[in-house]
DNA sequence: GGTCAATCTAGAACGTGTTCCTATGATGGA
DNA sequence: TCCATCATAGGAACACGTTCTAGATTGACC
């Protein structure tokens, strides 16, 4: 067990420790859902999940791990949702993924201020969560590729380089997008026209 | 004049302000070559340009204002020794766009500490830092469409919007890129690969 | 039950971004 | 020249992330 990551549930023994995790996770949702970034202060987590400050920093170095940890909690959730999911609509490639993608995107939009928390701390996350970081995008291109040939004759097939290419591009272009709305700098309608845009630029057929 | 934005050079009436203007972003930009986000702290900052804290934040309004302001001369540094420089190198805009984002992207990781305290103020940004912010933007597409249609017929006319289009899509790769770079998720040699693959499949001619 | 190590609590303390206050100096108009 | 106004210097004070310390509690093993 090293002290520069997350306690994971698995390193966590007793049912009072991952009830702790829990109540930390839980309290770290309910702060950012309702004041975003500023408001998940370590010590008003702490008070909420009526843990010590030290136990905190001890369950979660950082207040970057503490949020990325909360948000890798939504990602699972998330995935399990959209495998109950069945074939996506739209006849071409660009219209199915701009279809998922703001699919996706208003999930997130519904709920701002937890977006804004948990995608700020994505942006700041440094080599240490690497690993964490990794997982999503590689889940987000998945999500792309699938996307692109769902219904398609192509639907179980590898996809190819250029295919995972393009989806590295949708998911950057996205993910800048979604930092240009989180921080207040665009509107979501603004958000939604660029992707397609992007999308269009990139599978045009 | 505005509290809530970073003093314009514009905006500054005596030359000792000017001057004073410049040794703050002179001290920042040392500062952050050195060591860094980190290492730009406003009371450091303060010192070495020789002024008092409450001045800087008069001149600046936070230390992303004074990051991201750093960045936006180093911008236009650059794009004016673009200017310079003779028409861009390469056949098709592709390459053009390729030859310049790579000479911008090798200037930079020529200073890492730098980049990394310039990228991680630029993603930490808030809609309050959004006129600096798009200070930046605007110079990146210009010398991004400047590229485009360098040393050609259509050198001089204006950039259509599909060029614009394509222009902010490149941006938003890059910054992904080089977010994933200064976070030390990818190398020097992966960022300038995935930049190329980007333009490749946006600029097939 | 007793002992020991690990964990937890409570809270002080520190670093850095930010704000605020007062005195001092500069500038421009009467 | 004198005054009014505003920018600046200098530094205290505050907020929040983070670290540290001292004691209380827990739980495993004898």
């Amino acid at each position: 067990m090293s002290t520069i990551n997350s306690l994971t549930v698995e390193e966590l023994g007793s049912a009072a420790q991952r009830d702790r995790r829990k109540r930390i996770l839980d309290a770290t949702y309910e702060l950012a859902s309702d004041g975003g970034f500023d408001a998940v202060q370590m010590r008003a987590v702490a008070d909420r999940a009526e843990v010590a400050l030290g136990t905190l920093y001890r369950y979660f170095p950082s207040k970057i791990h503490l949020l990325v940890s909360a948000l890798a909690r939504e990602f699972d959730r998330n995935e399990a949702m959209l495998k109950e999911m069945g074939p996506i609509p739209g006849g071409t490639a660009a219209e199915r993924v701009v279809y998922i993608m703001k699919r996706t995107t208003r999930g997130l939009q519904g709920d701002p201020k937890l977006t804004e928390a948990l995608t700020r701390a994505f942006m700041f996350a440094d080599s240490s969560v690497a690993a964490e970081i990794h997982t999503v995008g590689m889940s987000l291109t998945t999500m792309l590729t699938h996307a692109m040939h769902s219904g398609q004759p192509t639907e179980h097939t590898e996809p190819t380089a250029e295919d995972i290419a393009i989806a590295r591009v949708i998911g950057d272009v996205w993910l800048s997008a979604l930092m240009a709305w989180v921080t207040g700098r665009s509107t979501a309608a603004e958000t939604g026209a660029h992707l397609e845009t992007a999308v269009g630029l990139l599978l045009r057929d």
